[in-house]
DNA sequence: CCGAATCCTTTCCGATACTG
DNA sequence: CAGTATCGGAAAGGATTCGG
């Protein structure tokens, strides 16, 4: 694959949409099927009601999710994966599978470089002096 | 999978590992084998020496690289993936997949979404005048 | 109930200059 | 060559307030 193709630009949106700090949570939360707004607040965990708008507005701009409103009183908003949305589990799911699995190795070599770093911190303290 | 659990929050990290602006472009670019620094910087078109040094920080902290530094004059500073970070190509290459199957159809979603936007703001602005 | 708008703080990141 | 240090603009994101 060319490096620096409009493909590559298209994957790197995509991984960045995944990165995104609220995204996978969102669809996730959508995953069992269609929540309303409110709903998804409370079950997403600490998610202000801005970047929930924001999210799923990103989502819906991509074909990701479907917004439907009900103009009751109160008025009520419901959010559900389309196909796109429901198609991008299963790639996100191995990503995650991988994720879980390596997930103390991880952790393991943050501590390791930590460590070493903040040593090397100190050292570099102490021959200034 | 608790979405609120220790775990989740591993996946998230991971996620917004890959989702980094430069951090998969530059395992991409050690996919075929060690590079040095300024092979790096030259074959990821519009990295910056601060941010390639901070994705590498980073995906070696999290044992996805190694840092191999050679103290000869001028200095010399391989890079190159680790078996963890050899790991990550599979499912991050089915993302990557599923993100060119499905381009064309989120490109075009977004062009929707963008044209119904625009008309909605027009129209606000008129009828407020 | 849903969300737009505003304010304000934090973080990101590119540019530049300097070091071993 | 391979960094580190610093600065300033831009963007992200939380808190709050207002509106339909």
């Amino acid at each position: 694959m060319n490096p620096h193709g409009p493909q590559c630009r298209g994957v790197t949106g995509v991984l960045q949409r995944v990165g995104d700090k609220w995204s996978m949570l969102t669809i996730n939360a959508l995953a069992e099927g269609p929540r309303r707004f409110s709903e998804l607040r409370r079950s997403i965990e600490g998610i202000s009601q801005r970047m929930l708008t924001l999210t799923l507005r990103g989502l819906e701009r991509d074909g990701l999710v479907t917004r439907t409103v009900t103009p009751s009183i109160p008025p009520r908003v419901d959010y559900e994966l389309t196909k796109l949305g429901q198609s991008l589990q299963q790639p996100v799911g191995e990503l995650a599978r991988w994720a879980i699995d390596h997930l103390t190795e991880i952790q393991a070599s943050q501590q390791r470089f930590d460590v070493v770093a903040d040593a090397a911190r100190e050292e570099g303290k102490l021959s200034r002096e």
